[in-house]
DNA sequence: ACCCAGGCGGGCG
DNA sequence: CGCCCGCATGGG
């Protein structure tokens, strides 16, 4: 199946930190991107190809219908959000201007619940590449080429995978996790979903934040990490070290759009500010 | 050898 | 509330 998805950068998108990033296999040539990642039931392989600022997109997945699968599609990657207004919303500056245009296109992923929850618990004091890693042995070793859900990890041995010290609120959280109450939060209103989320260990202000955005996609949410520190305070002229005070200014500077924000600042800084 | 990583929990004042 | 510390392990 094919759709052509306009200010869409499946390159940009996939590369930027994102749950995709950690547990699906991606590659890239030019001005061609492909990705396969686990769901349920089976693989789902999308071959793009950039053509300026609009994707065309092939899509493949097993045991899905056709409208099933655009639907998939269209919500995993953020397709039916506004990005023009958002872009517009939140390009009141130099930095996010910059931003903007090196990374036309990125889109803020909805990834399952479940699977936003276990990324961003492994994700804690970490780096990218042994968050990858960890979440690729989970996916193989208990998921069996899937993505393992919260039984196939719950009382098993996963040292082995690496993960250290975040073992345990990975162990916790499988055991805890109750599909239909988490489903419940995104009825909640963002702070009141947040408080919910925050009493799991392993899930404090920053993890919290992003699995509201990139699980429950509530587009209002900050996660406030390093990068986004040093964002605000070098190019913001933000000089506090005060969380609160962060999640202040952005909700008043990028007010509903301030996930999309942190996104462009998260993966812009990162590349500027450290070298690359 | 050394410092850092998309932080968090727990303890303290 | 703010501050400080330890934390498992691998990447650079």
């Amino acid at each position: 199946m094919q759709i052509i998805a306009k200010d869409f950068n499946l390159r940009h998108t996939i590369e930027s930190g994102q749950p995709l990033t950690f547990f699906g296999d991606y590659s890239f040539s030019n001005n061609k991107t492909f990705l396969s990642y686990p769901v349920e039931y089976g693989k789902i392989n999308v071959f793009g190809e950039q053509e300026g600022k609009d994707c065309i997109l092939s899509i493949e997945g097993e045991n899905y219908s056709k409208s099933e699968l655009k639907k998939e599609i269209e919500e995993r990657f953020g397709l039916k959000d506004n990005i023009k207004y958002i872009y517009k919303n939140i390009a009141t500056d130099r930095f996010m201007e910059g931003a903007i245009k090196k990374f036309y296109g990125m889109r803020v992923t909805k990834n399952s619940i479940w699977e936003t929850t276990l990324s961003f618990i492994v994700s804690q004091f970490n780096n990218i590449k042994r968050i990858r890693r960890i979440m690729l042995c989970l996916v193989e070793r208990f998921g069996k080429g899937s993505f393992p859900g919260p039984d196939a990890i719950a009382g098993k041995e996963i040292a082995v995978c690496g993960a250290g010290f975040r073992s345990k609120y990975i162990l916790e959280i499988a055991k805890l996790y109750d599909k239909e109450l988490f489903d419940s939060y995104a009825l909640l209103p963002y702070e009141d979903a947040k408080r919910e989320l925050m009493h799991y260990k392993g899930i404090g202000d920053k993890v919290a934040d992003c699995i509201l955005l990139m699980g429950y996609k509530k587009l209002e949410a900050f996660p406030i990490d390093t990068w986004v520190k040093r964002v605000l305070t070098m190019e913001y002229g933000l000089h506090t070290k005060s969380i609160k005070k962060m999640h202040e200014f952005a909700k008043n500077r990028w007010n509903g759009f301030a996930g999309y924000a942190q996104q462009y600042i998260f993966w812009h800084g990162r590349s500027y500010l450290d070298k690359g």
